[in-house]
RNA sequence: GCCGGGGUGGCGAAAUCGGUAGACGCAGCGGACUUAAAAUCCGCGGGGCUUCGGCCCAUGUGGGUUCGAAUCCCACCCCCGGCACCA
C-alpha cells in the first residue's frame, strides 16, 4: 500500500501549517483572551504571567526569544486549562543604544525603523502560537508610554533619589556615552565590548544604593530562581568591616582650607564638615584624618603603610613640594588609562610616595601615605590601611617598595616572629599587637574596634559594592531626561502637566565624543521658557536610560489603554505583583534589580502597595546549536520562520522544550525536530480515526497509564520540567498504540488536553475533530456550567476549574508491582507481585526464585530489608 | 580567588526524602511493506564474558558511610556562567 491509498484510509495527513493558520484567526476573532465582557477589571482569579519583553531587532525574532517566550506560554497556557485568568502580555522595548545603532549603520531614522521592526516582530510572534493579549500591549518608545517613564523620573526627583552630581563614571568610547556600572563587564562596554574609560561629568544618577540593604534582605524571602538570587547578592556585595581614622602627621597649608573642595564628593564633605569641627574645638589642624574601610580591623597593629586611590581628592593637598611632580605623573598616567588596563589584577603594582605620614591609632607609629592605582576610588572610602603581612596585594607593594611588613595573625604566639614569604591570609591568634596578643582573630575585630571608638578612631561600618545608577545617556534614541536648566532658578523638573517631553525627531543624530548629546544641536527644541520664572532656559539635552524604560513597563501593561494615569490602582491592585516571570539570566543585575528598585521606591511613595513586583521568577536556559554558542559570524543561527513555515509552530515549541531541561538550556540539532514533529503525527494519525461516539470503556492498563500519565505531566510542567513532560505524553501515546491497536476517545481526549500547552493549534484541531464546537483555550477560562467531556476535570486547591484533567492517585498506580529481589544489595531477580504485598508474602516468593537460592543457599541471613512495592534485600553471609 | 550550575551510552537526556542506572527521543542496525527509494510499522541497542540460566564491570577521579550510593560525606580533577587589585 503507498502512502497516498494509506492516508486515504486513515484521514488526511496533518498539515501543520493550514491548522495553525486557522486557529491563529480564530483565537483572535473569538477573543480567546476575554476573561469576562469587562475584560482585566472583573477577572475572578487573576495570574499574571510575565516574559521579558523584546528589543525589536532588524533581524526579527531569535530563537532564544522563542525559547524564552514558549517555555513562559506553555506555563501561562497551562494556568489556563486550570481555570485561571491568565494575563499574558507582550510588548517592545525598542528604545536605546541597540537600535540607535543599528539605524546609524543602515541610514534609516530609528523613528522609521522601529516601527518596520515592531511589525515584524508582531507578525512573527504571532505565528509563534503564543496566546499574547494584544490588546493590552507597549511599545517604550511611543510618547503614550515614555510620557510615564518621564513622570517616574519626575517622582524620584522629588523623593530626592534622583539627583545630578558631578563624578566620575564609565564612558565608552565606542558608543560615545556614559553607561551604569552595571553595563560595564569586566572593564569593557556591554554593548561594544570596547574598554570603558573613566570620565568627570555631571549626570543624573538615581540613589539605589540607599535601597542596598533592603534589596538584599527581600533576596531572603523573595521566590525566584537561586542562581539570581546569589548573583544580586554577589552584585550588592555588602560586607561587614569597620571605618578606621589614621590622623595625618602634617600640617596643612593655608591653602588647603581655601582651595577648590567646593565639589560634592564625599570627601570634600567629610573635610568641610572636619574644619567647622575643627574651628568649634579650636583643635590642632593636624587631627585631620585618612578615613580607611577595612574588614579586618584586627589586622590594624600591621598597617605598615597606607595608600589612596589616585584620584583620592585629598592628594594634591598632602602631596611634599619634593613629590609633586611625581605624583602628578602618576595621577595622569592613571587617569589616561582604560578600566581594562587599571583594573587588571596581575600587572606589577605600582605608586608613588606622597611625602606625608599618618599616625598608625593602634601602635601610634609614624607610617607613609601612598598612592597606587590598585586601590579604588568607588570602593569604600578610596584609601586603605595597607597591612602587607596579611594582605596578598599589600605584601607585594610593600616587597617592591621596600615597605616594613609585619606578622599580626599567626597560628600561635611561638611563631610570632619567623620570617614571611607571602601574605598570611589565614585565622589565626593575634601576635605583635600589644594587649591583644593571644586573642583570636575573629574575636579580636569587635575588640579592637571597642578599643579605638573610645577615642573616636573607629565605628563599625558595612559597605556595599552597589553604586548608585547612573541613567544619563548622551545618545538620541531614549527619552529626554525631563528637566530644565534656569539661571535663576536651578534644576526645574518639568511640570507633570506639560509631559510628555517629545523627542523631537532630528536628522543629525550622531553620538560625539564630546560628552554632549545630539539634542544639544537643536536649539529650537532645547531653547525653553523656564517653567517656574519664565526667564530664558534650556532642556536637559541627555535622555534616559533604556534600563529604565524596563524598570516598571510591568506595571503599565494592565493598563496599558489608559493615557490618563502611568497605572490604574484599581487594575494594578488586582494584577500585581507579577505572578509568574520567566526570563533570561543575563538581566540578574541589569533589569531585574532596577525593576525591583522602582518599585521599592514607588511603594514607599504610597503609589503601589507592594515592594517585590515579582513574586515568582524563573530563569531559563541558553540554546545552542550543534555544541556552539550561536552567531552570525558562525554562520549557525537558527531562522525561526523556515522552521515554523516547514515543520510548523507546534513541532518547533514542542522540540524547543523537549531539547534539554528548559532551566538549562540545550542545543539545538535540526534531527532533533524528527522527535517531536513524529509524535505530533502520531497522535493525528492516533485521533483522527476516533469518532465522537467511538470507543469504549478504558483497559486497565490504559487507564492505570493515563492516570500516571496526567500526574506526571503536572507535575512536570509545575516544575518546568518541559522536556519529561513530553516524554511523559510520548509514552503514553505508544501505550495507547501498542501492537497497532486503535484509540478510542477516553484514551486521547485527555490527551489532547495534555498537549495543548505544548501544541495549542493541533490540540485544537483535534479537539475540534472529537466534536467540541467552542475553542479549547476559551472553553478553559469562561466559566459557564461544566464542558461535557468524557474525563474528570481538575479543581485547583483556590477552586479553579477549566479543562485539565484530574487524576484518581489510586488508579495511577498498577496492581500489579515488579518487585526487585537483591542479595546483598546486588540484583538478582525481578518479579511481579500484587501492589501492597507485605513482608512476609514478599519475602517467602523471593526466596522461592533459583537465582535468588543460588546465592543464599549454604549462608546464613542476617537481615531482610524491605521497601512496599519496590524491593526486597536479602543480606546473606 | 569567591559565588552559582554541571560532568551519566555514539548523541540530547531520564532517574537525586539512597532502592531495577540509561525512561523519552535522535542517529544506527535488523526485519515487514515496496520493482526500488521515501514514508510507515515491528524488533535490537552501555562494555566484557556466557554452558544462554545468567555472571562481572560501569554514572569525572580517589577514599568513606550504608544491607544498598549517579544520589549522602571527605579530598581532588575538568567544563559552563557570574563577580573580582572590593581592602
Amino acid at each position: 500500500m503507498t502512502e497516498r491509498e494509506n492516508r486515504s484510509e486513515r484521514g488526511p495527513a496533518y498539515e501543520p501549517v493550514a491548522i495553525e493558520r486557522k486557529w491563529q484567526e480564530r483565537w483572535g476573532t473569538e477573543h480567546v483572551n476575554a476573561f469576562s465582557d469587562d475584560g482585566l477589571a472583573a477577572a475572578p482569579r487573576p495570574f499574571y504571567n510575565l516574559m521579558m519583553f523584546p528589543y525589536p531587532s532588524a533581524e526579527g525574532l531569535h530563537v532564544g526569544n522563542i525559547y524564552a517566550f514558549t517555555g513562559a506560554d506553555i506555563y501561562g497556557r497551562w494556568m489556563r486549562l486550570r481555570g485561571y485568568d491568565v494575563f499574558e502580555p507582550i510588548g517592545f522595548d525598542a528604545f536605546g543604544i541597540h537600535s540607535e545603532n543599528f539605524a546609524l549603520k543602515q541610514g534609516t531614522h530609528p523613528l522609521d525603523l522601529i516601527p518596520r521592526n515592531v511589525a515584524n516582530f508582531t507578525r512573527q510572534l504571532r505565528r509563534t502560537g503564543a496566546m499574547y493579549d494584544w490588546d493590552h500591549t507597549v511599545d517604550t518608545t511611543d510618547a503614550s508610554y515614555y510620557r510615564w517613564t518621564q513622570w517616574i523620573f519626575l517622582q524620584l526627583f522629588k523623593a530626592g533619589l534622583a539627583e545630578r552630581k558631578e563624578a566620575p563614571v564609565n564612558w565608552c568610547p565606542s558608543c560615545m556615552t556614559v553607561l551604569a556600572n552595571e553595563q560595564v563587564i569586566g572593564g569593557r562596554c556591554e554593548r561594544c565590548n570596547t574598554p570603558v574609560e573613566q570620565r568627570t561629568i555631571a549626570q543624573w544618577f538615581f540613589r539605589i544604593s540607599d535601597y542596598a540593604q533592603r534589596l538584599l534582605d527581600n533576596l531572603e524571602w523573595i521566590d525566584w530562581s537561586e542562581s539570581t538570587r546569589k548573583a544580586q547578592q554577589n552584585w550588592i556585595g555588602r560586607s561587614e568591616g569597620a571605618e578606621l581614622r589614621f590622623p595625618l602627621d602634617w600640617t596643612p597649608p593655608d591653602e588647603f582650607w581655601d582651595s577648590a573642595f567646593a565639589g560634592d564628593t564625599e570627601e570634600a564633605e567629610a573635610i568641610a564638615a572636619l574644619r567647622e569641627e575643627l574651628d568649634e574645638n579650636e583643635s590642632r589642624v593636624d587631627e585631620i584624618t585618612i578615613d580607611v574601610f577595612t574588614t579586618r580591623p584586627d589586622t590594624v597593629f600591621g598597617a605598615t603603610f597606607m595608600v589612596l586611590a589616585p584620584e583620592h581628592p585629598l592628594v594634591p593637598w598632602i602631596t611634599g613640594d619634593a613629590q609633586r611632580a611625581a605624583i602628578d605623573e602618576y595621577r595622569t598616567q592613571v587617569g589616561a588609562m582604560d578600566l581594562v588596563a587599571r583594573k587588571k589584577t596581575d600587572k606589577e603594582k605600582s605608586g608613588v610616595f606622597t611625602g606625608t605620614y599618618a599616625i598608625n591609632p593602634a601602635t601610634d607609629e609614624r607610617i607613609p601615605v601612598w598612592i597606587a592605582d590598585y586601590v579604588l576610588m568607588e570602593y569604600g572610602t578610596g584609601a586603605i590601611m595597607a597591612v602587607p603581612g596579611h594582605d596578598e596585594r599589600d605584601f607585594e607593594f610593600a616587597t617592591k617598595f621596600a615597605l616594613p611588613i609585619v606578622r599580626v595573625v599567626a597560628a600561635s604566639v611561638e611563631v610570632a616572629n619567623a620570617p614571611m614569604a607571602a601574605a598570611e591570609p589565614h585565622e589565626g591568634v593575634l601576635v605583635n599587637s600589644d594587649r591583644f596578643d593571644g586573642i583570636p582573630a575573629d574575636d579580636a575585630k569587635a575588640e579592637i574596634v571597642a578599643w579605638l571608638a573610645e577615642r573616636g578612631m573607629a565605628e563599625t561600618r558595612v559597605n556595599y559594592r552597589l553604586h548608585d545608577w547612573c541613567i544619563s545617556r548622551q545618545r538620541y534614541w531614549g527619552p529626554p531626561i525631563p528637566v530644565v536648566y534656569c539661571d535663576v532658578c536651578g534644576i526645574v523638573p518639568v511640570p507633570e502637566s506639560e509631559l510628555p517631553v517629545l523627542l523631537p525627531r532630528i536628522e543629525n543624530y550622531q553620538p560625539n565624543q564630546s560628552g554632549v548629546s545630539p539634542l544639544a544641536r537643536d536649539e529650537s527644541w532645547y531653547r525653553v521658557p523656564c517653567p517656574q520664572c519664565d526667564a530664558e532656559a534650556r532642556r536637559e539635552t541627555d535622555v534616559s536610560d533604556t534600563f529604565l524604560d524596563s524598570a516598571w513597563y510591568f506595571l503599565r501593561y494592565p493598563s496599558a489603554n489608559r493615557d490618563d494615569v502611568a497605572f490604574d490602582a484599581e487594575l494594578t491592585r488586582k494584577w500585581l505583583p507579577v505572578t509568574m516571570y520567566i526570563g533570561g539570566e543575563e538581566h540578574s543585575v541589569l533589569h531585574l534589580m532596577y525593576a525591583r528598585f522602582i518599585t521599592m521606591v514607588l511603594k514607599d511613595l504610597h503609589l503601589v502597595d507592594f515592594e517585590e513586583p515579582f513574586r515568582t521568577f524563573r530563569k531559563h536556559g541558553l540554546i545552542i546549536r550543534d555544541g556552539a554558542k550561536m552567531s552570525k559570524s558562525r554562520g549557525n543561527v537558527v531562522v525561526p520562520d523556515d522552521y515554523i513555515e516547514r515543520w510548523g509552530a507546534d513541532t518547533f515549541r514542542t522540540y524547543l522544550m523537549f531539547l534539554g531541561p528548559y532551566q538549562e538550556g540545550g542545543d539545538f540539532r535540526d534531527q532533533g525536530l524528527m522527535g517531536p514533529y513524529g509524535f505530533l503525527n502520531r497522535l493525528w494519525d492516533t485521533v483522527l480515526p476516533v469518532k465522537e461516539l467511538g470507543g469504549g470503556p478504558l483497559e486497565d492498563a490504559i487507564e492505570q497509564k493515563l492516570h500516571a500519565t496526567i500526574r506526571k505531566v503536572g507535575d512536570a510542567i509545575g516544575s518546568l520540567s518541559y522536556n519529561t513532560a513530553i516524554a511523559a505524553m510520548m509514552e503514553y501515546l505508544n501505550t495507547v498504540r501498542e501492537g497497532g491497536r486503535a484509540a478510542n476517545r477516553a484514551e486521547v481526549e485527555p490527551l489532547i488536553v495534555l498537549v495543548a500547552p505544548f501544541a495549542p493549534h493541533i490540540a485544537e484541531e483535534l479537539w475540534q475533530h472529537l466534536g467540541h464546537d467552542e475553542s479549547l483555550f476559551r472553553r478553559a477560562s469562561v466559566r459557564r456550567e461544566p464542558p461535557s467531556v468524557g474525563f474528570e476535570i481538575a479543581i485547583d486547591d483556590g477552586g479553579a476549574r477549566g479543562l485539565w484533567p484530574a487524576y484518581d492517585a489510586d488508579k495511577a498506580t498498577a496492581d500489579i508491582v515488579e518487585f526487585v529481589v537483591q542479595v546483598n544489595g546486588k540484583l538478582r531477580a525481578r518479579m511481579p507481585m500484587p501492589r501492597g504485598i507485605v513482608e512476609a508474602e514478599a519475602r517467602e516468593a523471593a526466596l522461592a526464585d533459583e537465582n535468588v537460592r543460588r546465592f543464599v543457599d549454604g549462608k546464613q541471613i542476617r537481615k531482610v530489608v524491605f521497601v512496599p512495592d519496590k524491593l526486597v534485600n536479602i543480606v546473606a553471609s
